[in-house]
DNA sequence: CTGTTAGCGCCTTCAT
DNA sequence: ATGAAGGCGCTAACAG
């Protein structure tokens, strides 16, 4: 089976040092094939290459880094793989690094700003060309030294601070907007928000921007009706019983983020109340349910593109100033958004 | 704001050569206190810190694991971070690696097995100390100089070829019998079985012992009902008509894998049979849906915790025969699969 | 407790 | 077109 050694014992792995050796060349001249550099003959490319898949020769990459000085690995820190939007993200650097013969590290951080940290500082001690983050601490001064040498970094979903980056950002108000709008348009005036912690840049967004459209519409908040926290299925529960078992329940609940509308539909379905829903960040499967969750969906491949793009840009000029870029949300009708209030 | 040259121009990293000639120390002194190494007098300690601080000094990695050979690095190698079966794998071992001072790289392979290859000799040019994949190729012997080498391999869901790894299976066989068994119990006998394409080792086990349980039941299998194809929208709702359009249609279905379960549910939502459905695989929402789907889940908690076991202990002794864990899978009984066949 | 020397595997520079 | 020497940044193996 196995062409080597028939996994036998701890082999160490042939350097190109003993490839040379092999095909009676210098050390040099492999170096030139392995880097398809020009200007070698054919019949020595022929021996090196002969040498180096007798002996399974692979270059290794640790060498060549610390020699080279750029590194080919591109950094991407998150909150969770497990969300779609990050993972939509992960596909598409993934999918870039491969076409560029980059490698991708990830990093979680689990909405931790210490783990972010961690995770962050463990990640730059490898040299990372570029690091693709979603902020989540108060600043992100302790990357300055290695921005200082040429790394790129660009945010998604939410800025950088303290440090100079490009940032890929939603339309959060824009998408608050139009989702007011809606539910305003049904006929709804007691509009409940359920939000995600206010620690998170878009949830601070995304609650302004409800104030704001719910004045635009002359609607007084009602703050009973405006919960921010973390989305776990207990909480949700609590807060959909404050919000609906009320005398004057909410007759629409508006959820601003997917774990929050996963939650808010958990509950839903134990309770009997009939009660509008618009989601900020659709779900996987929103168009399966019933009715259909209409949600204000972010484009996670368009902002991964986007910050790879921006990235790419940043590459060959790593000092330029911090751009930022807003990419439009689109809110999708599907039946749970549509549900008059009771008359 | 930066605690640095203010994101300046194109500094260089300072390296423990630089930080040994500000404390006034051996270069080797540097590097006991960076690595925390015993034996040195708390005030050269002092000093050294004092260095690293103000010139904001990180070791560079790569230097690093090319001095000690072993890099701290875990290489992924998954169909597709979105899936959330993989990505649960995906956040157990960036879990443990944090926990354990390692970094992990993922590369997506589509199920395509030359991009796996790529993927793979890419990352082995790094050099990780272990790599968790779920194969797809017919042969992973290109690994082969690299197991030798002490390289632990440990695969999921599917088996290895040509290699010497580990392996952690879902009770594929088992799943299948509580499927069949469940739908026999409710009066089905025209039970279709509609899975992935049998290039992949899951898809194959799966069939088999759909054919087995079928014959156990002494229910002869209608070779109309059994459907194997890359799970598409629209190959599906071929699939769906095929099974559903006829004469004698199928009461129940058995969806072998998450991707065909959700297109198979997409399917249904526009056609108005009352079928039956079990699901190989549970979807993150299916709790959600009405009926609620009745799901084989796999742990794929468990399995990677098996896999992450099984990898920290070939770690210390690769060269140890590959071993196989079977997980058990769990069927959870929500509605799809209660329907029962038309009287 | 501290420092010196050598070299990990490769690429860059310069010679031939 | 080919090769020899030097060093990337760090740590292992020895001195002192």
């Amino acid at each position: 089976m196995s062409v080597s050694g028939v996994n036998g014992t701890g082999q160490r792995r042939p350097t190109m040092k003993e490839v040379a050796a092999r095909a009676g060349v210098a050390l040099k001249t492999v170096s030139r094939v392995v880097n398809e550099e020009p200007n070698v003959s054919p019949e020595l490319t022929a021996k090196v290459q002969a040498a180096i898949k007798e002996l399974n020769y692979t270059p290794n990459e640790s060498a060549r880094m610390l020699r080279r000085g750029r590194t080919g690995t591109i950094a991407v820190v998150i909150r969770d793989i497990g969300d779609p939007f990050f993972a939509s993200l992960g596909r598409a650097v993934e999918l870039w690094a491969r076409s560029s013969g980059s490698v991708v590290m990830i990093g979680l951080t689990d909405e931790d700003p210490e783990r972010e940290r961690d995770v962050c500082l463990e990640f730059v001690a490898r040299r990372p060309d570029a690091l693709i983050m979603a902020p989540i601490g108060e600043t992100q001064e302790y990357l300055a030294p290695h921005v200082d040498a040429g790394m790129a970094v660009v945010t998604i979903d939410r800025p950088a601070h303290g440090i100079e980056a490009d940032a890929v950002l939603a339309d959060n108000a824009g998408g608050i907007d139009q989702a007011i709008d809606h539910l305003v348009r049904q006929g709804h005036r007691r509009i409940a928000y359920l939000g995600d912690d206010e620690r998170i840049f878009t949830a601070r967004e995304r609650v302004v921007a409800y104030r704001a459209a719910m004045a635009r519409h002359r609607i007084e908040v009602d703050e009973d009706l405006v919960h921010l926290s973390e989305p776990t299925t207990e909480g949700i529960g609590i807060t959909l019983s404050a919000v609906l078992d009320r005398p004057d329940p909410a007759t629409a609940l508006l959820s601003a983020n997917n774990m929050t509308t996963a939650e808010v539909l958990r509950g839903l379905a134990g309770r009997r109340d009939r009660v509008a829903l618009v989601s900020f960040d659709d779900l996987q499967l929103g168009d399966l349910l019933s009715p259909g969750l209409t949600a204000v969906a972010q484009s996670a491949d368009v902002m991964a593109r986007t910050a790879i793009q921006l990235m790419t840009e940043r590459l060959p000029e790593p000092h330029r100033p911090g751009r930022t870029v807003r990419v439009p949300v689109k809110l999708t009708i599907r039946g749970s958004g549509e549900i008059p209030p009771p008359s």
